[in-house]
DNA sequence: CGCAACATGTAAGCGGTTACATGATTAC
DNA sequence: GTAATCATGTAACCGCTTACATGTTGCG
């Protein structure tokens, strides 16, 4: 499953073109999906060639033809292939966390950064997951709407963790060595 | 921050050799930063070459020479400065949520499978937390508990959200379409 | 006047995954 | 016998990120 797959299936919902598909990573998939336009583009290139979508290209004035993608037969069947996979991944990579291992050897105000700008990530998220919910829930999928509450149940977890446990991190600092920022 | 920082990171609890490494990758980071021989072994090779490290070979019978890592003065002082970092990043890649997007166009027994399988993981992520806290919860750093707590409440909060919200996934199906599986 | 939104793409590079290669010892 | 554990590495590949390239319209 790759941004490809991800592409193919948005399309499912209707045409759209590589930068309507960007506002759509960034909004509702933003918390478990990114893409940028250079992943997207390119995917919807290669989804063309395949056959999987086609594309409509529509003229503008002063702005690139816009490209619209519709999703073919052959391209719905290539996507309950992939969704058949009864095992999908589930990732994190957290260099947050990792950071936070190593948390004795930094000092308190840095840790105290840390924590403050990833509970502000945290905020973003639930803004973004608010946003979703009033704008268009009536016309989502039950599968997105159901991503949208796993989204905030998780971070809602977080966020009250390093709110009820963040504390301990101060504790048991080891030669607070002064910053090496060079 | 890579897997050579992290590498770094960890020795600064003591020598170790990759083999080692790759045990703290799977049970204490397991949850969030993967790590392969792949990765490690050519990260502990280019740390030695930048002398952020220093090397011991120990020789054994039947066996590769065990390399014993052990991390240098500029070890230290490379790891603040990466340490210093005001925003880590925190990413999720997750096919699964992907996958339950489109939820809709796939089979009852399929969503079914795949949400069992998502829980049977995160039960397999609570045990490796659990054999943390059995094993070496006193010798370890406010982080690293820290980090197995998180983990801990944010795989709780998945599991919960699945159990109470899961059954949203099997309303609303459109046209369950046969699988082509091929 | 400058920035954001609209709109599409390419190309280099990087970091990580996967597969391959080797081989002894110990426990079931 | 066969699987797991110990133990280290290389090389190809793949997919995503980042930077670059271009240009208009409209708002404050």
């Amino acid at each position: 499953m790759d941004v490809k797959t991800v592409c193919l299936g948005m399309l499912t919902d209707g045409e759209a073109s590589g930068y309507d598909l960007k506002k759509n990573f960034e909004s509702s998939f933003g918390h478990f999906f990114a893409a940028g336009y250079g992943s997207i583009y390119p995917a919807l290139a290669s989804l063309a060639e395949q056959g999987f979508v086609q594309c409509r290209e529509i003229a503008q004035a002063g702005k690139p033809d816009r490209k619209v993608y519709r999703i073919t037969e052959q391209g719905r069947q290539r996507l309950l292939e992939e969704l058949d996979n009864p095992n999908p991944s589930h990732k994190v990579r957290s260099e947050f966390l990792a950071t936070m291992c190593f948390a004795h050897l930094m000092t308190a105000e840095q840790i105290q950064t840390v924590l403050h700008n990833r509970i502000a990530e945290i905020e973003r998220y639930m803004q973004l997951f608010d946003d979703f919910e009033a704008s268009c829930m009536n016309e989502s999928s039950g599968g997105m709407v159901f991503t949208v509450g796993l989204g905030r149940a998780y971070m809602n977890a977080m966020r009250g963790y390093i709110e009820e446990h963040g504390h301990m991190l101060f504790e048991a600092q080891e030669t607070p060595k002064q910053n090496a920022t060079a």
